[in-house]
DNA sequence: GCATTACTTAGCTCATCGGTTAAATAACCT
DNA sequence: AGGTTATTTAACCGATGAGCTAAGTAATGC
């Protein structure tokens, strides 16, 4: 049975060596011996850690001579942040006003520009018009 | 050795059962029993992935006769939230167009008096005035 | 007290995972 | 061709993880 993209995401992440790598691709693309060297770990190690991030969908790798370049996928990363999206009301302050900061941008934006009724806020479309917050008994 | 805490939560996320179990606990705090009922699976099981989710800090349980009741707990949601910033500007348009950002937050730091900008949208920093696309050279 | 309900703990099995060393592949450079 | 560099594959090992059944704990209610 192939696990599902999301739990492969989340394992490959479940690993400090593997979220190093990821740390250090986030400073751009590099070889499989750069990213090596920061840990004592035997080259094989390091390659299977890799497999793992690229099956995970987290990096993706090239070909340049002799050299396999890594570099940061975006896909599974933004396939994370969404299912996190699912939750982030229990901690975000902003996600939990939901209904004062929407009403502001309305009438901000009814105030300077075409009645548009959703927009782009970090990717996420995100009604304009107010929502009701519904009365949870959290907290 | 312990595990990080970042990893034992990876680790917990990384199994659809525990996120589904999350997902039934995002529409609010319930019993073991009630959780259990969408699984084939025994109860010993939920017991085991409920405790994997608790020692992982996304759920907290309490005690009401003899029910343990489950909820979601923001801080470790918040944590990985926090770790994915990180790889946030590989795929969201908002944050690579940080350039844009800092110039006008430096502007806006120059004119002393603050007509604001930006605001703050699930706690991150985001452009309110419409947004210009650079053309980036990644992907 | 004793049965019922709600859960957890103990002990087992089997698969997967993270690491190892040794050997294989691949592309470059005389 | 033969050597060097970069990386992967193979085969193995000990630890962990997800599932099970059976038994234990805890509170409720007759």
């Amino acid at each position: 049975m192939p696990p599902d993209p999301l739990s492969s995401t989340f394992a490959a992440l479940a690993d400090p060596t593997r979220r190093a790598i990821l740390a250090r691709l986030a400073l751009g693309e590099t070889s499989v011996m750069e990213l090596a060297k920061p840990f004592d770990m035997s080259l094989p190690a390091i390659s299977k850690h890799l497999k793992v991030l690229e099956h995970a969908g987290l990096i993706s790798r090239g070909r340049e001579a002799q050299w396999r370049p890594c570099r940061i996928a975006p896909a599974s990363f933004q396939q994370v942040d969404g299912w996190l999206g699912n939750f982030r009301r229990f901690w975000d302050e902003s996600f939990n006003r939901l209904d004062g900061l929407l009403e502001e941008m309305k009438a901000e934006e009814a105030a300077e520009a075409p009645p548009r009724t959703t927009r782009k806020v970090n990717n996420r479309k995100v009604r304009v018009t107010k929502e009701k917050q519904r009365g949870r008994t959290r907290g």
